[in-house]
DNA sequence: TTACTATTCAAGTATTCTATTGAATAGTGT
DNA sequence: ACACTATTCAATAGAATACTTGAATAGTAA
């Protein structure tokens, strides 16, 4: 092959992975992503998550469509986006990585912002496995029941946090909880844990999602509640 | 935490991580990044590696630095580049991943430029393992030397490919050998094994490179040659 | 059919990114 | 001090992207 050729192919190729960066180079498709890790949505479920247009979610939808990162598929009037496959969620989870990691500022926002979360103890994911094992506390989902119904942890109890105070008659006072929901940049869970220790609760933040909880080599559960 | 806030909290944080993004979303970038892979590099040497100008390659170079993604070291006249750490590999790893399984544009282009490469058989990782261990084969590492000086498969050979055919007399005629370089879109194991296979060696090329070696849990060695 | 809903498309403007060029900086060797 | 080299900086013009708005499409319900 000559160098010209070589050249070419070279340029080709790396302008495809490129395309895919250009696809995730936007703060709103990124937020897109991260709440299509939970499992499959409307766009309007997502318009409204984001708190951008309909149109604008769409479009952004569009782009990430192009680069198949995410699918759709249409059953009746809506629309439903999930993410391509699960090679996506491995990327995204990387991306997070090196910002966690790299840059101080994300460090920065997340200290500004969850000053709160340091007051309170938080569980990291293999912990939680032996403590479960162990029947030692009681697991709450408190996302939507929704993402609840596609996948969520065994032996989780689903409370949304949106019913959590209504529900606090349902939590033994004696034992431990542990709150989790979309991941680490959800805030329900840190709510959860706010509600429930100023009810005098014992209760932990559980350091990740389901996405990392996959991410270690556990399996999920779904539906059959609880 | 407010809602206003909470979406503020979110916009921040997915900002930083499309900063990341950004750094990534040029093909040149990603081409120096890929070359990182094998070492630190001086400005001067990517340039030539990727066709760039040096003020081009400078300046995407402070574009990575800006998204923490490389780091520099000056010693005397020159700057070293480098990966800033292991989650950078990763992350370009992953993003290789998706474009591979998702964007048949990318078989499009290798399938277009790379047609002779199915002409010759090629080796897994894990089955090389298993033949280096019964020192089954010969390995042949033929980048440049000072690659290979950094770091290079256990048991591998140095013969740089603009070499080869000088240094043929070295190997033996009735040993397998199998030939490595950069990753998987680096042509000089191609040439190598085209080279090989016409003067009648029995000869494969090594599907990947070092950095996949490490992906897959083994060690490296250095230096040392041979 | 008509009214209605969810989603997508199209066009315009403001912003951001890229490559090029030439000048500036900071080390080295004499 | 001088000439020289590797790298970075600054300014520019042209290309690509983002968000808004309003219209178009396609399915549903009556």
């Amino acid at each position: 092959m000559e160098l010209s050729q070589k050249r070419q192919f070279k340029d080709a190729l790396y302008e495809q992975f490129a395309r895919i960066s250009r696809a995730l180079a936007n703060p709103h498709r990124l937020e897109l992503l991260d709440l299509l890790t939970q499992g499959e949505r409307t766009v309007e479920d997502l318009a409204n998550e984001t708190a951008l247009s309909i149109a604008n979610a769409s479009q952004h939808l569009q782009t990430l469509r192009a680069a198949q990162l995410v699918s759709v598929r249409r059953e009746g009037l809506y629309a439903y986006y999930r993410l391509a496959n699960a090679s996506v969620q491995a990327l995204w989870l990387s991306l997070r990585q090196v910002g966690e990691s790299q840059l101080a500022d994300v460090q920065a926002v997340v200290q500004h912002f969850l000053a709160d979360r340091s007051q309170y103890q938080s569980i990291s994911i293999s912990d939680l496995y032996q403590r479960i094992e162990q029947q030692d506390v009681v697991l709450l989902d408190v996302r939507p029941s929704n993402e609840f119904a596609v996948a969520h942890l065994p032996q989780a109890r689903s409370i949304p946090i949106t019913e959590l105070s209504q529900r606090l008659a349902e939590l033994a006072p004696d034992q431990p909880i542990v709150a989790y929901c979309r991941g680490p940049y959800c805030l329900f869970a840190d709510e959860a844990v706010a509600t429930l220790s100023q009810r005098g609760f014992e209760v932990y933040r559980l350091d990740g999602g389901i996405v990392e909880w996959q991410a270690h080599g556990f399996a999920l559960a779904q539906e059959t509640a609880k």
